[in-house]
Parts: structure tokens; sequence; C-alpha cells
DNA sequence: CAGCAACTATAGCCAGGTCAATATTCCCCG
DNA sequence: CGGGGAATATTGACCTGGCTATAGTTGCTG
């Protein structure tokens, strides 16, 4: 019966163990500054986007959130004034949204923080080389997982430069 | 501006990127046998468990779920025939959920496959000692980092045998 | 043994997210 | 042109899970 000391069944374990403490970890942090996770992760990529801004679409493609989902965040967003809704001039379909000057605030506020719990929690537990191991196998399981490859994914995944999530 | 591109970032990127994507393979799977997540990870442990059966609360504890939340689990899982419901002779506070013959035959039923999955998205794409390096470096980060010491978070975390998740 | 605090499961309400449907706009091809 | 199909954002219906209140049970303690 005991399927269940697989080899690859402890270290998947361990990899949801890690990923689940690291989460409500920041999720506390972020709460602090009242932000959810999904609307940190917002804030950064809009801040590290060309204008300030990205499509709601692009939005959506690089975050874990459908496209209504992201309507919806915006939507709270909006209303607590960290971004903005810009129409597209080139596309009326598309709008834009767009980081204020009270988000990046806010994302300042909250990233040295961040940084701070990554190192206490992860980087600063590691010696470079194992470290250095990590990231290798986790990027050559990641390359060869690639979602284009396989069913079950329906994200476009053609050249999307899909950054590595800063954090959440 | 870019504090997007320390180390330690592009890691935790990586992690974040191998979970959702095995997630969310994983899950594709269990919907082909009409499970969700947590249920296929409730399955397994009331299957692993001494009498086929897990006190509603101790459920909770090894699950990520709340005790409301598994109140609600169970009732779905009731009403499909995947569980029942049993008095705890000893202590009328109790229930427990004792898995079925159909829950049984349900779970064996979905694990072959998911096993197959493991073996072709992640020790298959591992030489042995870069798979060693990567357990190594997350049981070590999990290790310094449980739940315990910190704050923020509300685990009881005493002596509980948290075994690694079998998968999701 | 009476009362009180802790524990257990559940129900109500809420936040947040997905899916399907919709309206608008764009683009391509006849 | 112009009509049909793809893309885009939004909305409504629904689902899921967390938090909190509640009711029942237990066991300790004075």
């Amino acid at each position: 019966m005991n399927v269940f000391d697989a080899p690859g069944i402890t270290a998947i374990g361990l990899l949801y163990e890690v990923h689940a403490a690291l989460s409500t970890r920041f999720a506390a942090q972020f709460e602090e500054h009242k932000l959810s996770t999904v609307e940190f992760e917002v804030l950064t990529r809009l801040a590290r986007s060309p204008q300030h801004q990205l499509r709601m679409t692009d939005l959506a493609a690089q975050t874990t959130l459908s496209t209504s989902g992201v309507t919806r965040v915006i939507d709270r967003m909006e209303r607590d004034g960290l971004v903005t809704r810009r129409a597209c001039p080139s596309d009326r379909r598309s709008s834009f949204a767009v980081i204020t000057a009270a988000g990046l605030q806010r994302l300042n506020e909250v990233l040295p923080g961040h940084l701070r719990i990554i190192e206490e929690w992860f980087t600063g537990q590691l010696d470079p080389e194992s470290l250095q191991a990590l990231v290798g196998a986790l990027r050559q399981v990641r390359d060869a997982v690639h979602p284009c490859a396989t069913a079950g994914s329906d994200s476009k995944c053609d050249d999307e430069t899909k950054e590595p999530e800063p954090a959440a």
C-alpha cells in the first residue's frame, strides 16, 4: 500500500511545504500593508513594465489570474487608488492598467520587508553552492516541463517573456 | 529600480513556477477522474490512516484547510459516496470521516497516473545527484523555516507529524 | 456536584476567483 | 466595402474556502 514513500513523492512534498511556508509568510507581511498577494504581484508587474502600465490581457497572462479575475482585482485597486485605467489609443478594445504614485509608494513600503523575508527564510539558509544546486535543479525541471509541450495547458506560451515571478 | 534581479528573487520565482506547473498538471489529471485537488488529498490522508478514518479536526490539521473547510469538503464527498461520517464512540463531540470502498477504488484509479506524472515531470528530469541536492536544499530551508519559530503562524505545530504531502 | 473553560463540528456570511455569456472593436478576406 | 470570425474587457451566476458565531460535549476544578 505504501506507494506514498516513493522518492519523488517526498521531494514534491518538500517543494509544496516550502512553497506553502513562504506563501503564508509573504501574505502575512503583505497584509500588514493592506495588500493581498495578487495585488502585490500586480503592483510589481506594473512597476517593472515600460510605461508603468500593462494591458489587462497581458496582466492576466503574467499572473495566475484569468482575465475576469484581473478585471476584479483592478476594480478593487482602482477603488483604493493604487492603479488607474487608461484607454488604449491604438486599440479601443484594450485598456491599460496604470500604477499610480500611491501605488508605487505602497510598493516601496512593502518591498524592503519582502526582500528581508526572502533573505531570512530562503537565501540566508543556504550556502551558495546549495542555492546554486537548487536553482539548477529547479530550472532543469522548469525547462523540461514548460507548459507548451503538454496538453491541459491553454496558455499561449509562444514567446511570452514570462519572467520569474518576483515573489508571489 | 531593479530590485527584481536579486539572486533570491529568481530562485523563488523558479520555485513558484515549478510549483504552479506541477499543481496545474496534477489538477488536470484529477479532474479526469472527477476529483479536485483537496478531494484527492483527503482520500490519500484517509487511505493511509489506521482505520481508514480520521477525525475532522485531524484531517484539517493534515491539510491546508480550516475545520469548516473540511466540513464542506466532506459534505461534497459524502454526497458523492467517496467517504462516510461515523460518530466517534468515545467522544460525542468528534466525528470520523471514513473512506468508502468507492473512495478507495477512485483513489486507485487516480494514483497510477499521478505517479506517472511525477516521474515524467519531475524525478525523470533530474539525475540522482541533482534530485538529492534539490531535496537537501529544500529540507534545509524547510527545517530552518519551520512554522513554529515565527510569528504570523497560528498552526499548533507541536509534535504533529505533518508528513510531506503526497502531492497536493 | 456545579459551573466553567476548552474543544468539536457546523452554519451563516463574505471575499475572491472561475466560467459562460455579452457587447464592442479589430482584422482579414471575398 | 462589408461581413464574419477573433480578440478584449466586463458582467452575472456560481463555487470554494476562510472567519466567526453557535450549539453541543467534555472534563477539570473549586
